[in-house]
DNA sequence: GGTTAATGTGTTTTAAGTACATATTTGTAA
DNA sequence: TTACAAATATGTACTTAAAACACATTAACC
């Protein structure tokens, strides 16, 4: 089979490069798995065993597999981390530099994900595996830093804009739990009443006609996702 | 080299798959290559030689070798297709689904670029090379229908954010000609009164306080692209 | 029953975006 | 040389969105 596709890239082929080595190239796919807990954004991380990175956090990732497609690569790791399914992932951005991974060749894809760090399926799969509060991650494994921030750089971009948000949070949620979380994510401030009118010009929310409980004051009124835009943030991929 | 990989990939290494599988796994870079003539957005397409698609064209993309960077793939391919090594390209997305290539897997990376169809270095590499205006593209081979649309939307997404545009354009250019090429980009007309006040509001343009020449009416200003934003439309990357 | 800590709801100001009109300059053709 | 065509150059009113800011209300706690 190598040898079909190296044909079918005249380029290559004319190369004086011998053909396996356009195979040498592994390729894997890395996760941005991030949480929401205590007022704080936290990161999945794992400690890393490879010895070059030996102290050192590493993002979740796994070679994609030849039979898998690049986007249920990243969904298994994710069920495989975390035992949930039906999450939203996306793709940000692939990392190819030299000398990226120690131990050979790999070009890497990264996917971030959003999800509620108390859901009840939720069991991580190994022990070293940890949530780390996302302003304080050091130094990373690889090149994972920079991976970590693409991420979290279009997670910003994209937050106002879209529902990516509300698999942070249990199903019925405030409005301020709802900013808590947007503050969170974007490192800053907002303000109460302009955060109110602009998520209510937005077809987002669903008024349960619920209280909050147990909280010392004013309870809030509760809200769900509007279920049309539930579908949104499941996966579209299945287990397979 | 590819065990020392697999065994820096713990869930890799357990399975059952055979190792080498894993570097069944071709990567390539496939260019969006933009220009801009008769008032019409176009990209660059060639031919494509695989039988299955005999009759269509392709993006032009290239395995990735074992020894270049993914975005030094990107710039080599557009050299090679168009002799010119100064110019913006920018990774957009990564198209991993199983069956894209007919002759094995293949992983590609989109990237688009933007450049002036006049260049007088502009030397395209092969005959069957052609521009071919945007909206007048049919079918592609594999899945390039699909890159060239998430390289456009990306492209409309930016445009209006980033000076992005001006390597389509002569050095000297008239506010008429800039929103020519706008309009093309985004498929509509624009208010030629707003789009000025728009773009003289950014820090983007220099008054050369020259006039156009040879046109049949009253001629503008002409402007330059300012200096200060120049470098970022050149490569990163320099010529191996 | 007063205190505390939130919720819930505007209003005002400023900036950005959209719609729209008139005078001006050049080339061309009568 | 003059009228016309086709574009440039410029500005104002209207609408919508974003930012700054204030006060009355509710429930829990003591």
């Amino acid at each position: 089979m190598p040898e079909r596709i190296i044909k079918a890239f005249k380029t290559a082929e004319t190369e004086k490069i011998s053909h396996l080595d356009y195979f040498n190239i592994a390729v894997s796919v890395d996760c941005v798995i991030l949480g929401y807990e205590n007022k704080q954004l936290k990161v999945l991380l794992i400690k890393s065993d490879l010895e070059e990175f030996s102290g050192l956090n590493s993002l979740l990732g796994d070679l994609v597999r030849p039979d898998e497609d690049l986007d249920e690569a990243s969904y298994r790791i994710l069920r495989e981390r975390t035992g949930l399914n039906d999450v939203y992932l996306e793709q940000v951005q692939t990392f190819g530099r030299l000398g990226r991974h120690p131990s050979g060749r790999v070009v890497t894809t990264a996917y971030f994900s959003l999800l509620d760090l108390h859901h009840h399926q939720l069991r991580l799969s190994h022990n070293d595996l940890h949530w780390h509060p996302i302003n304080k991650v050091g130094k990373l494994a690889f090149d994972h830093k920079d991976i970590l921030d693409s991420c979290l750089h279009r997670l910003r971009q994209q937050v106002l804009e879209r529902p990516l948000i509300f698999s942070l949070l249990p199903e019925k949620f405030s409005l301020r739990q709802l900013q808590e979380v947007y503050e969170a994510i974007l490192g800053t401030d907002l303000d109460r009443r302009n955060f109110r009118k602009k998520v209510s010009l937005k077809d987002w929310l669903v008024d349960l006609g619920e209280m909050e409980t147990d909280v010392p004051h004013r309870p809030g009124k509760l809200y769900k996702l509007n279920p049309a835009l539930k579908k949104r943030l499941r996966a579209r991929l299945r287990v397979s």
